[in-house]
DNA sequence: TGTACATCAGTGAACGCGCGTTCACTGATGTAC
DNA sequence: TGTACATCAGTGAACGCGCGTTCACTGATGTAC
């Protein structure tokens, strides 16, 4: 029992289907992208019949789900570690942005299936309220950066702006067209700093150490 | 066959199939989403038979990328539409943003299938180097406010953050966490206004007169 | 003006496919006595 | 320690579905003579 995660030899019962059905989605989302994640698919990909999901997930979307809450999770992993790198606080929020691209372009089929969960539900969903999600990371590196912790408005809306900042370089960073630029400013990932840096997804000083 | 396209009687020479598929296909999109539109299903809403299509369309793709041509076209009009409607250049770079996060909210689905076409093909398409396209409008827009038409790598990053901070946006305003907020701006549009104004989506000055 | 005919733009039936889900089932497990 | 039995977690076959695409076809159109 204690020893069945571990083991290669299929037995009947199967130990822990649950963990291997998100992995396997994920390997097939991987391989070959987001329109090949059916339950079927990942059933086979697990081995296992198409009926045994049911057992662990109630339909698809459950299994989806549970899928892009993964990818939440790592995607706020990612943003701590780039925040808690960083040199200072400005620095903290431009290595979040760059990580959060980053994180996207190096799992983009899994970026995308979570987004598609939430827009499906027209939320982004409960992770994001978590302690140590990377949107209260994004929020507490612009505190930490100087915006005003006790105007809530600005830095909800400090926190909404940097992450569409980060989401839509995310869904650019792909195209083509932006070859050319990459190349000039390094890569993609100067691309990202420098597009994060340009549109600027920094705080705004707080009123009172406003004028500098 | 000059009064074809008016008519409401089915022929068996429908006159303009192409366009009308293009038609039933928007339709689908803004009635039943984007998960509703196969190829049968836009034949169906066209009062034709599903191998009908295959006369004006290689395949299911090519359709679909009609689809999105269109669309990017309107997206193109709106935007030129609320930079010329801007009293000065500054308020014209805000006013394209919120009429792209507009444009995105008010044909979500559309929206979402231009993207998916585009990443599909990891470019945005041949739309956006043509005179008219938003994209060029943000360019110029961009010149307009002061960017150094000269430096071309300023201008293309400039254009790019922009896109992206309104694409970031576009994808978020329909997120249910955001509603509180979105209220406190006075609805959506002032919501969209907001973040963007936050993040910044204005042209740096050009170096001669950075000064200021 | 009339007719023959090539071409165009439809039809509708069929193909094979993979899907999500359900069902009756069975093998494995663990617990009560 | 052994056994009976409830429960759990699988199987595999089947369901109905809608899909993209192909095919031989046919009705409508327009043009050459």
């Amino acid at each position: 029992m204690a020893q069945a995660h571990d083991q290669e030899i299929r037995r009947y019962h199967h130990g822990d289907l649950s963990r291997a059905l998100v992995q396997a989605g994920r390997r097939i989302l991987e391989n070959e992208g987001p329109q090949a994640l059916s339950l079927r698919a990942v059933a086979r990909e697990a081995g296992v019949s198409p009926a045994a999901p049911y057992h662990h997930f109630k339909d698809k979307s459950d299994l989806l789900e549970a899928i892009a809450k993964e990818g939440w999770m790592e995607l706020g992993v990612a943003v701590a570690k780039a925040r808690a790198q960083a040199p200072d606080a400005r620095a903290a929020m431009t290595n979040i942005g760059v990580a959060y691209v980053c994180f996207a372009r190096d799992n983009p089929a899994l970026y995308r299936t979570m987004y598609d969960a939430a827009c499906d539900r027209a939320t982004m969903g409960d992770h994001v309220k978590e302690a140590d999600s990377g949107w209260s990371h994004v929020r507490e590196a612009l505190i930490d950066a100087g915006a005003d912790p006790n105007d809530e408005r600005e830095l909800q809306l400090a926190t909404v702006g940097a992450w569409c900042a980060a989401h839509g370089v995310a869904e650019m960073i792909g195209f083509r067209e932006f070859e050319p630029l990459k190349a000039a400013l390094g890569g993609e990932e100067g691309f990202a700093r420098a597009v994060l840096d340009h549109v600027g997804i920094y705080a705004r000083p707080a009123p009172a150490n406003r004028h500098d």
